[in-house]
DNA sequence: GCCAACGTTGGC
DNA sequence: GCCAACGTTGGC
């Protein structure tokens, strides 16, 4: 079981679109990128991602699940691209900021703050814990 | 809107 | 296989 964390512009895909998609997921298309794509190829049905806004927003806004491994990416008939399905578990009652993530210096090593371009990123299981206590949930994930 | 960081492309 | 040129991403 691991953790990651997704990149989304909200003009492109917004956390809104992907509550709207409920049980069905979506898959994680578009992703043009070598480390992207083998994380993505780590993943297995059941770990959990956050889910990032870039650009404008610059937030962790909620909590995701992976519910299909690596498959041709359907935007695309190049083999090299792959992808997940993912669907929307949890909204996170208070989105972490990536300030927020700057400012805790339990976050300083985290992709995020480090390498803010990859758009798939892993999460340790100390980071997902600590953003998740920012985000204030309660309950463990 | 700028620019730094990074990835990709293509000529050699 | 190197590296310069170029394109893209994303924080500021």
């Amino acid at each position: 079981m691991s953790y990651w964390l997704f990149k989304s512009e909200a003009s492109t895909w917004s956390w809104e679109d992907q509550l709207a998609k409920g049980e069905e997921g979506e898959e994680w298309d578009g992703v043009r990128n070598y480390q992207a794509r083998n994380f993505m190829r780590q993943m297995q049905v059941g770990d959990l991602g956050f889910f990032y806004l870039s650009q404008k927003d610059k937030m962790i806004v909620g909590i995701v699940e992976v519910i299909a491994e690596a498959h041709q990416d359907s935007t695309t008939d190049d083999p090299r691209w792959e992808c997940v399905d993912i669907k929307a578990v949890k909204t996170l009652p208070n989105p972490v900021t990536l300030q927020m993530c700057k400012d805790d210096p339990r976050l300083a090593d985290m992709v995020l703050v480090r390498n803010s371009r990859l758009s798939v990123q892993p999460v340790t299981p100390e980071e997902w814990r600590i953003v998740c206590e920012l985000g204030g949930l309660e309950e463990k994930f």
